[in-house]
DNA sequence: AAAATACATTGAAACTTTTAAATATATAAA
DNA sequence: TTTATATATTTAAAAGTTTCAATGTATTTT
């Protein structure tokens, strides 16, 4: 993993709301709807909306379409590599 | 490690140019001088200033005056903190 | 004591991010 | 087929970040 991509994760981790939506996801077998996190942050939609697109933007994130719900799961892979990567830094 | 912490040290991971000052702190056992990372990253001094500023807010690394020189070192503890609290997220 | 060096701070322009209101779209339920 | 639900997109304002020129400060060298 480069640079590039370190910088790019670490801005998606830069965000209170988004550390706690990867938090409950962690908590909830890598799983959550977006409207669990409407419920767990006191943010718009649009705003959750947003929060979550940096999250996929990264890669931390996979989006899974379910009925006319979206299902977002954890990418344990890029999730590990971050890690590493930076343990190796 | 709050999540208030993990935000600030993530956010200052995000940025190239401080990745690269902290790379190229860990290939120099942990340490750096401002010139160094002047010629490191094609920046103008101030900007190395606002950058290196960041990673001590962040507590990622430490301040030391020598002379007329700074030093600065890696927190060590932080940074081994910070990347067992993201294992734990 | 004057000049040079190493770095910090201030201030301002350019750019990016965060937030939410309004709107759009796709699917499910009635 | 109309209505409700779940989510995305657009737009715009407010706030935050990055960059550098100019300047300031502390220390060392001459």
């Amino acid at each position: 993993m480069n640079l590039k991509q370190i910088e790019k994760i670490s801005k998606a981790l830069g965000d209170v709301n988004r550390l706690k939506i990867l938090q409950y996801m962690q908590q909830h077998e890598g799983k959550v709807e977006c409207t669990q996190a409407c419920n767990l942050l006191t943010l718009a939609q649009p705003s959750i909306s947003h929060h979550i697109k940096k999250l996929v933007e990264a890669d931390l994130i996979l989006q899974h379409k379910v009925g006319r719900n979206y299902n977002y799961t954890i990418n344990q892979k890029v999730w590990d590599r971050y890690q590493k990567t930076l343990a190796k830094l």
